[in-house]
DNA sequence: GCCCAGGTGGGTA
DNA sequence: TACCCACATGGG
């Protein structure tokens, strides 16, 4: 299994190349996106990000320091900005918390009660955590979204259906843990359910479109 | 006009 | 446990 999934790698990575993500200047920005991403496309986070640049509060001491209201209308096209702002308030203050302003901090803490802490803040949940941890922190933790299952459910790798943390331990106990690795494959499996997975018919053009054992997986 | 997007949390049965 | 639903904007 560990080589089929190196494989698949191998097979996007030929494909669509490096995907860089996650396009951020800090750890900071990176958990602000994975916030504000939730349940929205990527455009209208970045605009809610580049608003909070231009107001020079992508630092957690200066985004905590914000109202609910003033930091709701810098959000807005991020959509959910209510619930957004308080996801963003609380995250700042438990990263100014926890790291003191010192992100390298989230690169040493001890993983698992990291990210127990982080579940623990309103409004991050498991994807939003791994994403911050991975992303942010360079931690080998996989983000083993809505997507990754989508892709290999179609081939039978993993269950259509199932838990997002038995998804998770699946994909690190079969992957070298390796965050370059994690990473890239998270947002490769990302493009190439974008590119294909919508298209009609339904897998035109995909690389994944045979499977490794040379069968079309079963849609 | 409708569906969905790089989810989460709260509610109900 | 397994489904619902609200949250809210923007693009296809």
């Amino acid at each position: 299994m560990k080589r089929r999934l190196l494989r698949l790698y191998s097979a996007l990575h030929a494909r669509y190349g490096p995907q860089g993500w996650w396009p951020a200047r800090s750890a900071f920005e990176v958990a602000v996106g994975a916030v504000l991403t939730q349940h929205t496309a990527w455009p209208g986070a970045a605009r809610a990000i580049a608003n909070l640049h231009a107001a020079r509060r992508l630092e957690a001491r200066r985004l905590a320091a914000l109202s609910p209201a003033a930091l709701g209308r810098l959000i807005r096209p991020a959509g959910t900005w209510r619930l957004k702002a308080r996801s963003l308030l609380a995250l700042a203050r438990f990263l100014l918390e926890r790291t003191g302003g010192r992100p390298e901090r989230l690169r040493r803490a001890p993983l698992e009660p990291l990210r127990h802490d982080l579940l623990a803040v309103p409004g991050i949940g498991p994807e939003t955590a791994d994403a911050i941890l991975l992303y942010g922190a360079g931690r080998p933790v996989f983000v083993a979204d809505a997507y990754t299952r989508r892709v290999l459910s179609r081939h039978r790798i993993v269950p259509r259906h199932g838990d997002y943390e038995a998804l998770r331990r699946f994909l690190e106990e079969h992957l070298p843990g390796d965050p370059a690795l994690f990473n890239e494959l998270h947002a490769l499996l990302v493009a190439v359910a974008k590119a294909h997975c919508r298209s009609r018919p339904r897998c035109e053009g995909c690389p994944l479109a045979f499977d490794l054992r040379g069968r079309r997986p079963r849609v």
